[in-house]
DNA sequence: TTGTACGCGTTATCAT
DNA sequence: ATGATAACGCGTACAA
């Protein structure tokens, strides 16, 4: 057996506990916190830095059955990322909760169909102990992956056809833009039009359900718009198809406060008034909302908390607690500002 | 309702053997592609579908000696990450290449002091094989435990104190601000100012650093605001702070689009008409530069495929390769419309 | 308090 | 082509 090693390899506890002259075994106390003398800990924290030391991860997780990781997945693709801030804040929100509970988060960002199933080994190969999924849509074949995997799993929203029994967080999207909606038909508005992003997602599509229950029987199926993106461009295409279907519109319900801005950008084009001729709400409050003129009456939505109460109750089931398993749905203050 | 974590076992090679009649080698024969019978073949097929096998990589890596994962380290602090389109691209651009390669690109988010030493160990612990960082601070604590690990490491810019050998990948910052600054001077501009941001990181100081070559003895260090964020709101402040400071400016270079779009609001509120009054230039050529009025001119940042870069950078040290380790700068095409 | 030895699930090197 | 068996690096009962 050679004893001179080449100096690429990385150190083991074996190699500390050379040079330190001690068996393994109390190395690996040492580091996970047994009995131990003084003076022992004292020799083996000077052979840990002398031969440059760093556990590997791969075998303890092997023997301990943990990796005291969470996997944070994104379906998102392309575009769609960048820009929504909703996703950004519900990161940091899950990473703050998960950290404080010395938990790693890896964000796995699915953008192709080969990213589903690299993606989906991953997850399913002991490299995390539980899984945030944000934004999946209906139908999303990862969905059934994750149902076989032994790994607890939260969801972000919850897609049409997620299973029962799977925890999920979101906010009430149908009766928020309910309620916002009443509340734009209270300021008087007769003529009143949405334009919708992402209905293939169930926030998307819900706030078209909230938006029809409170029109009732005033709904009117032309004046729903579908646009495929969140986006401000898509706001003005989509205030402009509005306008060209009823000149006389005087309320329009955004699906997202970056869609009412580029509707507000098309209804000054076309010269009309925000509120005294069009009352213009959106939903988000992000930080589009006091950015346009006039400033957004919008949703508030916590997607900080969303983050941070999704990573709580993949932290609870981690440790055995009992969880609601029918969801849990955070509050949406309305927040009215100038627009409507 | 409930919930009751049943202690099932994960499936293991052994079962997959036992349940096909057949030797564990042979089961990791044909999940690896070596020389096997097609008989064995179909019957361990039908076993690992059976007992619900999946293989678990923590120990495939402890064999093996890698992850095939790539580590995406995003250094920045809550609200600067939401904000910033470039990081996303980026993201998008490195995990497409990776993708194609065969790796798993695992995004860490650092956004407290105990997340830089958790980071650390996770980098230093064998979860991956490479490691992409994103703006890095100069004296950022991470250099240095990343500088000691055996794990190919890539710069998405350079910070200062950045050890010499260590590939990065970016953009001429210096020389892009100069020549967007001397063709706004080309137009006639006699009073330039600048609206800086994060000057702590090489980009910012960078932009700097090339305003005040393109000016020479006509830089003026008052005319330079320096702001902390690459946000709009901070553009609004910051052109404020100019006109305050020097009511006859009549150009201004703003170090993002973001910043630029709230410079046109503030001197849309002091009256001033751009391009006539004032010239307005930014940076990035993000979505911003077309949503304001008039369209910017800016400079044009590559940020997907600075992504693609430093991921093939990282690949090609995996593979053994050589590569350039003084680093590799893309180029950024200036973009001229209207605002300047 | 410390040392010994076994096992975690896999790949890889041998024989066969 | 296939079946044993030795690592990989670590945690931890158990023995000393």
């Amino acid at each position: 057996m050679p004893l001179s090693r080449p100096p690429s390899r990385r150190a083991t506890i074996h190699d500390v506990a050379a040079a330190a002259g001690i068996s393994r075994g109390t190395v690996s106390r040492v580091l996970n916190g047994g009995y131990v003398s003084p003076q022992a800990r004292a020799a083996i924290a000077a052979a840990i830095a002398q031969v440059g030391y760093a556990p590997n991860t791969a075998a303890r997780n092997l023997v301990t059955q943990r990796s005291q990781a969470v996997g944070f997945v994104v379906l998102e693709p392309h575009t769609l990322f960048l820009e929504d801030p909703n996703i950004g804040a519900i990161m940091l929100g899950a990473n703050a909760t998960l950290s404080d509970a010395d938990y790693q988060m890896v964000n796995l960002v699915v953008d192709s169909e080969r990213d589903t199933q690299r993606v989906s080994r991953y997850l399913s190969g002991g490299f995390v102990d539980g899984v945030i999924i944000v934004s999946a849509r209906t139908h999303d074949p990862i969905i059934r992956v994750l149902a076989q995997l032994a790994v607890p799993t939260t969801y972000v929203g919850h897609p049409r056809d997620l299973p029962a029994g799977i925890p999920f967080v979101g906010i009430d999207n149908t009766g928020s833009a309910k309620l916002i909606t009443q509340r734009l038909m209270a300021t008087g508005r007769r003529r009143i039009g949405m334009i919708a992003a992402a209905v293939d997602r169930d926030s998307g599509a819900d706030r078209v359900i909230g938006f029809r229950q409170a029109l009732g029987s005033r709904f009117a199926p032309e004046l729903v718009v579908e646009v495929p993106l969140y986006d401000y461009s898509w706001g003005v295409k989509g205030m402009r198809t509005l306008l060209d279907r009823e000149p006389n519109i005087d309320g329009v319900f955004a699906g997202s406060d970056a869609l009412a801005a580029g509707a507000l950008e098309a209804l000054r084009d076309a010269g009309r008034q925000v509120p005294a001729d069009v009352g213009v709400v959106g939903f988000d409050d992000s930080s589009w909302a006091l950015r346009t003129q006039p400033h957004l009456s919008t949703v508030r939505q916590p997607a900080t908390e969303v983050g941070a109460c999704a990573a709580d109750l993949v932290l609870r089931r981690l440790r055995g607690d009992d969880v609601d398993r029918n969801g849990v749905l955070l509050p949406t203050p309305i927040v009215w500002r100038e627009s409507a």
